[in-house]
DNA sequence: GCCTGGAATGGGAACGTTACCATCGTAGGC
DNA sequence: GCCTACGATGGTAACGTTCCCATTCCAGGC
């Protein structure tokens, strides 16, 4: 290993230990039991003094395995997509695989892009974590026979398994405890829900629960980045129309309870007399004031079946299995914010 | 583009469009302009009716240029190292590189892993945020010409660009804040510096200016992993040792602002009156009760500046420049905290 | 008219692996 | 003692690119 060597090819390992280059090819392509003692003993002690690294572009190309895992996410800095991919990596390193995570900070284009890219990679499975249709490069991987796990969003009616959360349970769980603790007046905030399938599941589901259970209330969609006044207002509004019952705010995720949270504190609300709730668990909400309630996602879970799925998807190959739902139930945490 | 058909390969696209796959090879390599309009127009239209993409490994393998930037991070439930992560990613991907991302869990032996991992995918450069010594993977990888940055940590002797903050300037003024707002007796909280040159340059800077200012105090380091009481014990030996002067506690890192915030919730401390300031801003900084004093890394900017660090080392590959060492400014957020 | 040169294109040999199909012993069944 | 079969090993042809070196064509200088 001199200053500026190359790395070591598989062929400069079999010359130096005496060997055919199969026989270290079947040493570090997971065959080792197949070679006698001996020749384990040699290409291994080669293999270590050379720096021998088998390449992975070689590989990838000779036998078609990338050992590769792409993953696709909206937003790279949402807590839960972190966490989730967490999860994602942990499982890709007991499988052996290699993880390619692109962030396509909600853009649309950008995720074309990063498709072609994983595409080109060769990715072995896909974990997708974004908005809106199905584009052309993901159909065209998905009908090429890439397996493909939606996290969290279905997409459209494009048929791929899905991991994420049961989002009708959770809603209900969230309307349980907020009865239970006597709010009767809410509000649930979301992000536009036009791309995003879980964020409809969960609004429809508070929709007809409201109307199910002795609720008022109503629901409010708005984008969050940077127009905090527009929270404000739509929030200010609802505190300030009356009400027979104590009010609360209900927060479709982690990006909204930050940004109602935010909004409260400046118009000086008090957690509590007014309840809020929010899906997501993050790390801040038993800091702030009485604590936030939150339900939690099962997130390191979450991301650990998305791999399970697409090895079990890439097992069953040519089988045209059905596509699979999972839904995790949330935890309820209980806090100040939901106390009266 | 069947059900189940394989990528098109070069040579399929050659046919179709009835050119040879060297024009084929030069329209997606990046000299286009060097074809005539004519077989532009054609390879395009074959190109696009077949799905072709370019594979990757195969690239690799021929070009040696794998076109893949790889990165290290120590903790990736670290909002920081998520910053950072965004800004590199950002960066990766004006270049038309493509990144990969391991995270060691701050154990060794999987920094090992991922490196020989990403070794094998011969990455073009190396973005590293790990605690620890210079490991033997990495040492090859450097002695083979793998341009390499170091996040926010110098690795021992080990000779590389870094690029981070400028830790005596931010505890400096960190300092100098306190000390403006009437803080006199100091604590400062650490994670274990012994493997993170950031955090010992923190920690001799906050000695030393302990020493040259009218200040007293002194320093903590411990684990955080999960054993809150620990830290507990400290913060309330520290508030309960007379003083003479108002206390301030200074955090050196995020996860350190979150734990002693934690504490000093649980042991009922109101901010403002005993100080606390944090470096790291995070995004619930102004949330908690009167807001927390932080000092801002400049994250995305560190992360870009990492990739063109990585490409200027390629650019100017054989020649041996000296190490670079990049420090940026700490830009203070005062916030309640530290008003008293 | 011939030679030079550059622009447009094509052919073939790598790149480092793996998969397939030999080849060689040698132990065991008859 | 011979044939079979299996276990251990080796040789070689792909995989899909890029890069180097032709080749062709035509414009322009002498």
């Amino acid at each position: 290993m001199s200053e500026h060597a190359q790395r070591a090819t598989i062929l400069e390992v079999a010359r130096d230990a005496g060997v055919s280059k199969t026989s270290v090819s079947r040493y570090f392509g997971g065959e080792r039991e197949r070679l006698s003692r001996d020749m384990q003993r040699r290409i291994a002690a080669s293999a270590r003094r050379l720096g021998y690294r088998p390449n992975q572009m070689a590989r990838g190309l000779k036998g078609g395995r990338s050992r590769l895992i792409g993953m696709l996410v909206a937003d790279i800095r949402n807590p839960f997509s972190i966490a989730v991919m967490h999860g994602v990596e942990q499982a890709c390193r007991e499988q052996g695989l290699s993880l390619m995570v692109c962030n396509t900070d909600n853009e649309p284009a950008l995720e074309r892009e990063h498709l072609a890219l994983l595409a080109g990679y060769r990715v072995e499975g896909l974990v997708i974590n974004v908005a809106g249709r199905p584009s052309r490069e993901l159909e065209a991987l998905a009908a090429q026979g890439t397996p493909l796990v939606l996290l969290d969003r279905s997409l459209g009616d494009f048929e791929a398994d899905v991991v994420g959360l049961d989002n009708a349970r959770a809603i209900d769980s969230a309307l349980d405890h907020l009865q239970a603790q006597g709010y009767g007046e809410l509000l649930y905030v979301s992000e536009p829900t036009a791309e995003a399938s879980s964020r409809q599941a969960r609004l429809a589901r508070f929709r007809e629960q409201l109307a199910a259970r002795d609720l008022s209330g109503e629901a409010c969609c708005l984008a969050l980045d940077g127009n905090a006044p527009a929270l404000e207002r739509a929030v200010a509004a609802f505190l300030d129309a009356p009400a027979t019952r104590p009010r609360a705010l209900l927060c479709a995720n982690g990006n909204v309870t930050l940004a109602v949270t935010r909004a409260l504190q400046s118009l000086g609300v008090p957690l509590g007399e007014t309840g809020l709730m929010g899906i997501d668990e993050l790390d801040w909400c038993a800091l702030v004031a009485p604590g936030i309630t939150t339900l939690a996602q099962p997130t390191e879970d979450i991301g650990r079946t998305a791999v399970d799925s697409l090895l079990q998807r890439r097992a069953e190959r040519e089988r045209p299995a059905p596509p699979r739902r999972i839904h995790y139930q949330a935890e309820l945490i209980a806090r100040g914010s939901t106390r009266r």
